[in-house]
DNA sequence: AAGCAGTTCAACCGCTTTGCC
DNA sequence: GGGCAAAGCGGTTGAACTGCT
């Protein structure tokens, strides 16, 4: 980010001028903000910004803390095992971005979600469609007697995944398309790069006894 | 080369949750 | 238990970048 975005901005101005920064980070804030929390460490972020000299708000330190400064940091190069367990946990949590994140190292939640947002769901979407494309004309449902299993409640369904599972993908009700979406994110026959305890976490939830 | 459109990503915003008094 | 502040979270924004015409 060579260009500076900062720009300032008078927070509550009808109460007291207070002109904080805003917009991007120079190197000089960030290094009084990874100075300060390097000897105080990363707590009570109103008093880190004030006591660092840093006309920011709290918020503002502590994201840029966690989503750049921190150390171990990892930054860009989201590897193929690393996508693929996005895209399992996304199964798993929906847009739980913080939850993911703590499954990957390095990883920020920040990251995690643009990269969804920008990668991930377009992928996801043309999975979809190519899907539904290998079923152009879906036969006449016929009402069949299928053994009830226990709707979830109403406010634990969360996010595009939930909506998947209710055959309901893009979240448009009244819709009279149906497939098994579920299908789409079968990933039982792909490996696992390693993360074993993804596999542990997914038969979990697969079993029916859970 | 210029202009436009699409993409990316850092940062902000507003809401919710948590912890303390 | 209520009120407040801090922390955490997900959604959104907007400037820079990139690619296409």
């Amino acid at each position: 980010m060579a260009a500076d975005k900062s720009k300032k901005v008078e927070s509550r101005p009808s109460v007291k001028r207070v002109v904080v920064n805003k917009g991007a980070w120079t190197a000089e804030e960030d290094k009084r903000l990874a100075d300060y929390i390097h000897s105080h460490g990363p707590k009570k972020w109103k008093t880190v910004a004030v006591r660092a000299g840093l006309n920011r708000c709290g918020k503002s330190c502590r994201l840029r803390w966690l989503n750049y400064l921190r150390p171990n940091i990892k930054r860009g190069n989201i590897s193929r095992e690393e996508e693929d367990l996005i895209l399992r946990l996304h199964k798993l949590l929906g847009n739980r971005w913080s939850l993911i994140a703590g499954r990957l190292p390095g990883r920020t939640d920040n990251e995690i979600k643009n990269y969804w947002n920008s990668h991930l769901s377009k992928k996801v979407n043309r999975q979809i469609t190519t899907k539904y494309m290998e079923f152009p004309a879906p036969p006449v449902p016929v009402p069949v007697p299928v053994p009830v299993a226990p709707a979830p409640p109403q406010n634990e369904i969360r996010g595009h995944d939930d909506l998947a599972a209710k055959g309901d993908i893009n979240g448009a009700s009244g819709s009279d398309i149906t497939f098994d979406v579920t299908d789409l994110f079968d990933f039982s026959s792909e490996p696992t790069f390693g993360f074993d305890w993804v596999n542990k976490f997914l038969q979990l939830d697969d079993d029916p006894s859970n």
